[in-house]
DNA sequence: TCGCTTGACTTGATAGTGTCAAGTCGTGGC
DNA sequence: GCCACGACTTGACACTATCAAGTCAAGCGA
């Protein structure tokens, strides 16, 4: 039990997230579990919403090791590709992370700077690498416009697996890898020619 | 006042949700605001969660219309970077029905055949635009990556529009149609080539 | 007209929630 | 010995969804 209760808090709530949302988090029901009192966990998050914004941070921090650790030997050979796969593998590895991340009404940037530094730090992750792709020629335009249409299919791909009616419509996804992988690829062939 | 009770409800409902996003709705408050006591929405709600799947599926509905109307003349002539617009339209100008439709969490199709019917002839639309961007040799599994690809991009552009930090990172976006049409475009010339 | 159902509510109570405002209690430093 | 301080606890408040009853008018068959 060398953990914190801070540390068990985000632990559970991470988890609780990963598997039923943020919606029905409650704050008490986890200092319960933790067998601690109802006020417990608001000592070390100011309020509710402190607690996701503390969690994004921790989430967008994850996000960016992962895109930028080394390529492994399993992984596309292609970096854009590469970055597709990893986006959504992250999201679906870390639901209880990637469902806070992007939720603007749960965790409040604003108030916490280093949230915001970590998100920013994961975008600029993306933006290096569509920097990568495009080669010094590229315009600044141009890679804004790489870089939101890599981003977007990414999320989009990420949100639609993990919460959205994907899989549900175009039939169970048994090999999600080779899903991305050729979405990514077809997407790529006309961001890159 | 020849609106029903329950319309008042739901335009309510989807008012607060475009602004304020679905996690603060208080069905008191609605009630509250309508004049009426804190059960009547209830009375047309099984429950809270029943709200938000009607939401859903009127929202379904009027996706559905959208995509399938008829091109306008200011309209993109190519038929895949106009679905992408029109479904960011959509997102954007309906964001109250938009932030509902692809919340797993929080309403329950299982429970409502009628969503799950809006929602899959929502998609078919998707399904049946791409099949004529494809023509009648692509295979079946060739459309349902185009598919997965479009919605992808489309979805992500959307929904990183809505909640996400797009704009505080690649910078205000003054013509959110250009930019959407730019992406769509590099993205089609990917698929269709 | 009487009785009855039924839909659209109201009223009251309960359990669970975040949050404010006070305690308590052990540890470390002076 | 004292005091400050961090890590909690206890108790209260307002607010929430939801359950369980009531009310009350409209409609309808006899």
């Amino acid at each position: 039990m060398a953990q914190t209760l801070r540390d068990r808090v985000i632990k559970a709530a991470v988890k609780y997230i990963a598997d039923s949302g943020p919606d029905g988090l409650s704050f008490r029901q986890i200092a319960a579990d933790a067998g601690v009192s109802h006020q417990a966990p608001y000592h070390h998050f100011g309020d509710r919403s402190a607690i996701f914004t503390e969690i994004a941070r921790e989430g967008f921090q994850k996000f960016t090791e992962v895109m930028s650790s080394p390529a492994r030997r399993d992984e596309d050979s292609n970096l854009a590709v590469r970055m597709c796969e990893r986006y959504v593998d992250f999201a679906l590895t870390n639901k209880g992370y990637f469902r806070v991340m992007f939720r603007s009404d749960l965790c409040q940037m604003d108030e916490s700077p280093e949230t915001q530094r970590a998100a920013d730090e994961a975008f600029d992750t993306l933006l290096f690498a569509v920097g990568e792709i495009l080669g010094s020629s590229a315009s600044i335009d141009e890679i804004r416009v790489q870089a939101t249409a890599m981003w977007s299919v990414a999320h989009g791909l990420a949100t639609l697996l993990i919460d959205g009616p994907l899989e549900h419509k175009i039939g169970k996804v048994s090999d999600r890898r080779a899903l991305v992988r050729s979405v990514a690829n077809r997407m790529i062939d006309g961001i890159t020619s």
